[in-house]
This record gives C-alpha cells, structure tokens and sequence, in this order.
DNA sequence: GTTAGCACTCTCATTAACCGAGTGCTAAAT
DNA sequence: ATTTAGCACTCGGTTAATGAGAGTGCTAAC
C-alpha cells in the first residue's frame, strides 16, 4: 500500500539515522542520490508516512526519525544487501583458527569477536549439557568425609561436584558403586540419569552394597544439581553500549546493565528465541521494560539437525541491522558447520 | 605539625564529604556539634591546611575538598571507628551458611556479598593452583583423536583439557603413562610437575613404553598450559561505580570500565598488593591511567600462613574508607579461618 | 503531480543578569 | 594573642533574552 517512492523514502531516512543519529529532514533527504525530487515533495510524503505511524517527529518542526513500525517494516522488506569486507570475513575465520576443541572456548570467542565486529553487545547462549551423553564418572576421595565427583560427557564436558561422604559408607562400596554406575549408564544423556538410576541401578546397588540409602543419597548429589542450572551465558562487549550517543545519559546505561547483569531476566529472554534463522526484536517487541530502546537479533547455531544454543546481538534500535544479519548469519552457519564437522567424530 | 583542631577540622571535612560529595565550607562546619569556634576561624584553618595540601579549592570561592594528601593522612590517623551493624555481620556470616565445599563458590560469594554491602566494586583474587598438590590425573578418550585430561588437586579443584592423541600411541600406552603419572606425581604442587617429569618419570617411561617421544608431548600438553594462566578474578558490583556521583561523567566511566574489563591491567595492579593486612591506595598511587579519581583497599586472605588471594574494594575517592575497612578485615578473617579449619582435613 | 516560496515553529548556542555560597582580610572584642 | 564579626569580592549555576539555523506545512504557480 505504500508507493514505491514512499518506500525508497522510508528506506533512506532509516538509513541515514541509523548512520548519523541525527533526526533526518527534507532538505538533507533531497540530497541524496537516489532522490530525485525536491524537498516540498518529500515533505508530502513524509506526512504521509508520519500519519501511517512509519516514521515520527521528535518536535513539531524537526526532521523524522524512524518509528519502531517503521524499523520493523525496514527489517522486513527493506534491507538494503551487505557484503561482508575481507577483514570481517577474516575475522570470523579466526574464530577456527586455532585448534581448539572446547567448547565453550570456542563459544566465548565467537562472542568476544562479534562484538568487536558490530560494536554492540553481544551473548552466546552455551550448549546445555543436557543432552550430552555421560562419557565416565569418577569420584575422587579428597579426604574422610569429602570427594569431588566428575562427570565427563561425549563432548569433552567435565562437570566436578564436591560431595560429602557418610562415614558410614565404606571405600570399597564407593568403588563398587562407580564401577557400577559406569558399566549402566555410559551413554545416557545427562537429563535421563536421575531416571535410569532407579530403574537400572538401583537393583544392582541393593544387591551388592551394603549401605544402600546413603550411597544413593550420594548419586543424587553428585549428579543432580547441575541440570536445572541455565546453560551458560558467554557476554562480549558489554560495554560497548557506553559508545552508542542513544545511551549518553547514565541513567539509561544504569537501566539496561541492571538487566545484562542480572542474568536470569535476559536469559529467559533469549530462551524465547529458540527457532531456526535470524530474529529480530525491536524496542518493545522485547516486552522488557528498560529495552525500549533496543534491538535484539539472534541466530541459532546447530550440529547437524540439533540446535544447541543461541547468538545474539544486542544494540540500539538504531541498530546497523543490514551488517549485523549478515555477519550472525555467517558467524552461526560457521560455527554450526564446525561443531557438525567436529561431533561427527563421535 | 598540624594542631588538634586541625586535625579535627580536617577530619570533619573529610567526612563530610564522603557523606555529600559536595565542597564543605566553613559555614557548614561551624554547625556540626563536634565544632565549636566560628566560621571565621575556620576559613583561618582552612587556609593553612590548604597551604599545607591536605585540602584543595575547585575554583577560587568555592569550599574545600580532600587532597590526595589529605585523605592519605585521613587513612592513616584520623579513621573514625565503625562498629558493624548486626546487619552487616549478619551477611558476612551468610558467606558461610550453606555448607560449601568448592573455593571458588565461596570466594565469588564473598565478591557479590561484599559489593552488596559497600555499594562499590569488589574483586576477589582467587588462589593460584600453582601450590596446590596433585591429587590424580585421569585420561579420558573421547574418540580416536582426542581425550580429556583431567587434573585434580588435593583441594578440590579440577582443570580439564582437551588434547589430541598422536596416531602412534597405543591405547594400552597411554593407560600406562596414566598409571605411571599417577604412581610417581600425587603429592606434586602443580607447579613443580613439568620439572617432575623430567626428573622422576622420563625414565620410567622410556623403560615401558614404545612411543616414547610422542607421550612425552602428550604429557605436556595436558599439564603445560594451565600454569601460567593468571588466577581467576571474581567481580563483584561491576556497575556499582556506575551510582557514584563522580561517574555521572559518560567519560569516566567508560575509560574506567576499560580498566576493569580488559582484566590484565587490572590483574597486574592486584599483584602488586600481596602484602599481609590492610592496603589503602588512593589516586594517583595507584600509577593507573584512568584511576586518579579512584581508590582500592585490598587484603588477603589465607590459609595458616600461606597466602591464598587478594581482596579488594574498589571505589571513587571519596570512599567510606572507615567502612570498607572494617567490612574488609572482617570478610578477609572470616574468610580465612572458615578456609584453614577446612584445609586442615587434608 | 511537482516545486518554489514563505511564514511559522522549535531547538540550540550565546550572552547578560542575578543569586547564593563561600572566601580573605580588617578591625573590634575577648 | 586569639577569636570573631563584618564586609567587599569572586565565582559557579540558574534564568531569561536573543538570534541563528534547520525544518515544517501550506499555498500558489508551474
């Protein structure tokens, strides 16, 4: 329903704020290139796009600014093709460079990289480690009454958990028990080992240990606790939103890093963006008070099928959304098909 | 030099001025209860001890603020006393309430405990696991080319790390390296393994095992790497500074925030405070661009007599100095006794 | 349908005036 | 010999006035 030159116009003026910050007027409009008709028209239009609610006025006499209905029609249909330079293209090779083959190592650095490249605020969302499957436990005795217990799963994950030991459990049933344990469950997901300790194991404990209700006690500790925990959170950048002249005022900086740093909030959050592809959500859309005026972008990575957690971008709703599509895209499809490569071994 | 109701001018103005973050004029002086003697003289004080540099004027009317010089003397000899609230104790002892057993919980609770109850940002060096004594080492294969190394201490902690395993190792070789590291190195400081190695178990090797080279590079990698890694720093309150009145300034935030953020700087200036008890750095002593407006009160904590890290608070100059003191002393104690009456299990 | 022209609006930067908090100095009081 | 009252003076911060500049909406001409 809007002409073409409407279009064009909308997109232009989003283009020059988000590159200027500055509210844009008819004059500085009828500048550019691509416009070929005077001021007095673009301000026709723009009272028309002002009056669908696309872009607004911060006063009664100064230029547009784009309205978040405008930035969202700007995402939707409006965005203008980036080709990442040879530097960025670089740089997120470099994530891979190394050799590396830890995981959340691997993970924070694309973090900290892509967040030197947008210059926004950027959070990966770690893998849980619930669907790994359990590679070995290990208990290792520190001293009478504590032993730190070690899980280690398919993907080189290594959970330690210091548990106390009951006197009234001998050494020997300990080794038992996680001989036992061992020969069960190597290969079960995390998630599922509170499960198949009852219906595979507990049996055989009974029949071959002695103080058969405090070892369990003792399982549940050393493998409970860690699942319901948040996956991971890797930041980058986080301040880099000091550097943006939308947060100038210390009072909107203070505001929003309540909300980084708390993570809890911001993690529920970014479980909701959970499907395939690029995300965007701008300004209220993220229904957080205090992210009004920001954007959130975010990518899923996966292995093969298996997502296994989230890339986001967070920065002004002024945001270079072209640029930072595109290098989230390539930054999750580079990452995805590394993790693939690399879990394929297994 | 300076007489006693200098000194006691001094203090109040110091005081004052912790309190209000405002220039403190003779007026005001001459209500509070403590002082008894008119405006006039005071400005007659105020004038010498400006001339003597423990005060300063911001323009040429205004009232007084604390030197550098004068809050060093402050520090040093004009400390109010401050009991601690019940309160304040009350959280402190909360560190300790639930039953942990891994250091590096307790040490990052006693971070955002810490921030909590100063309102400044508080960093906790953790132990450097450089002392600590091997307690096993554990080699898990993942697949064909890689297996985890798992070290683990006599105090708990547990490194990982994910090595590749050379074509020409046997499976049943590596075992026996396993055994052998195990057999010749529980009771190392972590330290002293890569000497050990050398010394006490290339021998062994060469005796019983074909791929003797390779093995050997193997063993590095799983121990080398993790040594010269700085000790872990646990932040606390990062965006406390962020309520100060003296970061209202987008600037100085931002130039402090880099300080905090890029940890090496940081980490480097933490290191030079290893000295037993109470530190005070105020300003300029700390020789760090960008901190001139700051000050970092540090202490260790320990276990016996060794030394395991450092706690500091850091905040603007105009610190409640008196406070952060006590509540210092008293965490760093804590903290201390809790970790010797655990350690000495071992 | 487009554009030139114009009156009008509003922000921002500059300047001037003023108030209040504070100082230093002198002279009187203790 | 101190201490204090009094007074002239200084300077930052606030308010008000002014003007320039950017931008708009509307009208009339193209």
């Amino acid at each position: 329903m809007l002409t073409d030159r409407q279009l064009l116009i909308l997109q232009v003026i989003i283009d020059d704020f988000i590159r200027s910050a500055q509210p844009v007027g008819s004059r500085t409009l009828s500048k550019k290139d691509k416009i070929a008709f005077s001021s007095a028209t673009i301000r026709n239009e723009m009272a028309d796009l002002e009056e669908l609610g696309y872009i607004e006025k911060t006063h009664i006499s100064s230029g547009r600014v784009p309205s978040q209905k405008g930035y969202r029609y700007y995402v939707d249909h409006l965005l203008p093709p980036v080709r990442l330079t040879k530097e960025d293209l670089a740089k997120i090779q470099s994530i891979f460079n190394e050799q590396i083959y830890e995981l959340e190592k691997i993970v924070q650095k694309s973090a900290q990289i892509l967040s030197d490249l947008t210059n926004y605020t950027t959070v990966v969302l770690g893998p849980s480690v619930k669907d790994h499957k359990l590679k070995t436990i290990q208990i290792v005795p520190l001293n009478k009454e504590t032993a730190v217990a070690i899980i280690v799963t398919d993907t080189g994950h290594v959970e330690k958990h210091v548990i106390t030991i009951p006197p009234t459990i001998h050494p020997s049933d300990l080794e038992k028990m996680v001989n036992i344990l061992n020969e069960r469950l190597i290969g079960v997901p995390l998630i599922d080992l509170n499960e198949k300790i009852y219906t595979e194991v507990a049996d055989v404990l009974r029949a071959h240990i002695q103080s058969y209700d405090s070892i369990l006690k003792t399982i549940s500790a050393s493998l409970d606790l860690d699942l319901n925990a948040p996956a991971q959170m890797f930041f980058g950048g986080k301040m880099n939103m000091l550097r943006q002249p939308e947060f100038s005022d210390i009072e909107k900086v203070r505001s929003l890093m309540n909300i980084i740093e708390q993570e809890k909030e911001f993690y529920r959050l970014l479980r909701k963006h959970q499907q395939q592809g690029i995300q965007v959500k701008i300004g209220k859309e993220n229904e957080v008070k205090g992210m009004e005026d920001c954007s959130l972008i975010t990518a899923t990575y996966s292995v093969g099928d298996e997502k296994l957690g989230t890339i986001a971008v967070l920065g002004p709703t002024r945001m270079e959304y072209s640029r930072v599509i595109s290098i989230l895209n390539r930054v999750a499809s580079d990452l995805s098909n590394v993790l693939t490569q690399w879990y394929q071994k297994y």
